[in-house]
DNA sequence: GTACGGAACAAAAACGTTTTTGTGTAGCTG
DNA sequence: CAGCTACACAAAAACGTTTTTGTTCCGTAC
């Protein structure tokens, strides 16, 4: 008895306690079968009493199932380090989806990355993947798709337009309500920063800006950064910008990069949002506590983690692809693209 | 062949493509028993042209290893939220755990909360557990005790001093180092911002807190703040600190207090760090973007991730308790508490 | 020529479930 | 009362490994 109380209380001692043979304690505690319920309510006490909790693994192997997914970010493997200053977005979202997941009473592995080193032992007996922002040819996806694991990515496949199993935001919407913000605040010019990942969030923006630069006759300025840069790559770019000529606004894809812009140019004497918006398109501590704030789109993190588990149970449980889900960003108005009453030359650079 | 190369390639797919017994892929795979080096090479090249990998499951369930540790963050659950802007300590930590743990071939589980609510399946099943901050009386770790799964903790058992399994800092020590700073940087009485979680931390710290002041003979001014209320906690603090007579330096022991605090009492008027120096204990984008920049003791995450993760396997593996392991914190030495020539009286409040 | 021993492998048990199939009893029908 | 159904439960198979125990073959010592 002491020893069933403990560790390794089989569902031998609970039927052997319960005075029934082991398959009424497991169409008992799992409600299936031709259990009369009496004994069902017996059999649960028993359990309940002997803190008896199936082994995850037997059950596993019985029924092939393992009740945990993986989560694996790409965007952080490609910046190599797992700890990036201001990624805010990868917590959010660990903890978002660990809760969402918990609510199906399902676990939650975080998985480094796949590509590279021997496997660790469970990715490849895992449910199902949630890969956030793959890359063009990435081969995490390769490797699930080789082995026909299900998988749901944030972020469309850049390389797939036929895989459909992805939740992300409507980029090319949220691009032009950040432009059109920008103009109606009253820049003429606006300066683009994007990153150099090659993934959908990355492509879809710049082609949104470049579609959107046609269609009002604005001359495209675009930058590139790259995302491991961070605030310093930011400051970078904030030179090469003020060097071109200052634009009446920049949108930086990136927070760190916009907070980096921002500062280097108003160390050059850019008064934000006197001279110059500045914008980002993904909020974190960077462009909260700039000052003034940055203005920034926003990512619904429980809402994302929600459509993502919530994708992958279906497709895990074999339902036919429907549409991709389609998230609408929020847009944070703050104080760097107020527009400013008496709005100065810009006087630095051109 | 066209479904061993897929999915479900098991080790009888391998035995009988080799030509061998399952015993001798076993042992071969796993580098056991009496095999033939040639065999054991032709097995091994087989199983690696199928792309076999050993089913984590079956695995587990007989050697009743999982190969899988769980992290849970009490404090984080303490907040009701998991995704609290600004802590970022946690992020990294899962994600500088899970890279050390993939390093020793093990998988890294996220676990919400496991004190209320169903159990999540796997739960139970881990090998093991890293506890992140538990608080007195922590639910999880009797749990955990009770069912005799092994675990360490990130900082210790405030109510369980035999308790040794633990990886911290150097609380105390660290405490003294920001006191004695601030008071060479020419603060005459420092005022303590402590939280409301009852874990070691906060005990620790407010400990050395006030033995410091004992034997600089300095009066104690303590002031606690939930952690959950964040910035605006701190600027509600601030406001309290001035009308009780601005002190010369205010030590907040969580970056968001300390960043909320210092906003506050900037915005009436005191100047940091000419009239006020402060400091923080816990350093976060808060107070890296602050202006100025405030100091901070700083966790070095990786160091204390990598020390989690090889204690908890030492005692997984059954090693007898040696001591704690005790890190030291970084201080950063920012802006807000340079010492400031010509210091001016406080100007508001007393 | 039988006995012994080791090398190289195979067979089978075990891990703790879930699920399929079996079994016995009771009640009902004709 | 034979035969059928429904009910409540038990026995056994299966999941894919690892590990323990066998088995075969062959060489060598007595």
């Amino acid at each position: 008895m002491a020893r069933e109380l403990q560790h390794g209380a089989t569902i031998w001692d609970v039927a052997r306690r319960a005075g029934v043979s082991i398959t009424t304690v497991s169409h008992s505690l799992n409600g299936k079968g031709n259990i009369s319920q009496a004994t069902r309510e017996r059999v649960r006490a028993v359990a309940a009493e002997m803190g008896y909790v199936a082994d995850a693994m037997a059950r596993g192997l019985r029924s092939s199932k393992m009740n945990a997914i993986g989560l694996v970010f790409r965007s952080l493997d490609s910046l190599g380090n797992y700890g990036p200053n201001g990624v805010d977005v990868f917590m959010k979202l660990a903890g978002a989806a660990a809760s969402e997941t918990l609510n199906r009473n399902l676990g939650l592995m975080l998985v480094p990355d796949l590509s590279r080193g021997p496997l660790p032992p469970f990715s490849m007996s895992l449910d199902g993947y949630i890969v956030f922002a793959p890359h063009l040819d990435d081969p995490v996806v390769a490797l699930l798709e080789k082995r026909g694991i299900p998988y749901v990515t944030w972020d469309r496949d850049p390389g797939r337009p036929d895989f459909r199993n992805w939740v992300a935001h409507n980029d090319a919407a949220s691009t032009r309500t950040v432009l059109d913000h920008l103009a109606a605040a009253g820049a003429r010019s606006i300066a683009y920063v994007g990153g150099t990942d090659r993934n959908a969030w990355n492509f879809d923006c710049e082609a949104a800006y470049v579609a959107w630069c046609l269609e009002t006759g604005a001359e495209p300025r675009i930058y590139h950064v790259p995302e491991r840069d961070g605030v310093e790559g930011g400051q970078e770019v904030g030179g090469r910008i003020l060097a071109d000529g200052l634009p009446g606004a920049v949108f930086c894809l990136t927070g760190r990069h916009a907070s980096g812009a921002a500062q280097a140019l108003q160390e050059r004497g850019v008064r934000i949002p006197g001279d110059l918006l500045v914008c980002t398109g993904s909020d974190s501590e960077h462009s909260r506590q700039h000052k003034p704030p940055i203005s920034a789109l926003d990512v619904d993190i429980p809402a994302a983690a929600a459509a993502l588990v919530q994708r992958l149970c279906e497709v895990m449980e074999g339902a036919s692809e429907p549409e991709p889900v389609l998230l609408a960003a929020r847009f944070l108005h703050r104080k760097s693209t107020s527009p400013v009453k008496g709005r100065t030359k810009p006087r630095p650079g051109s």
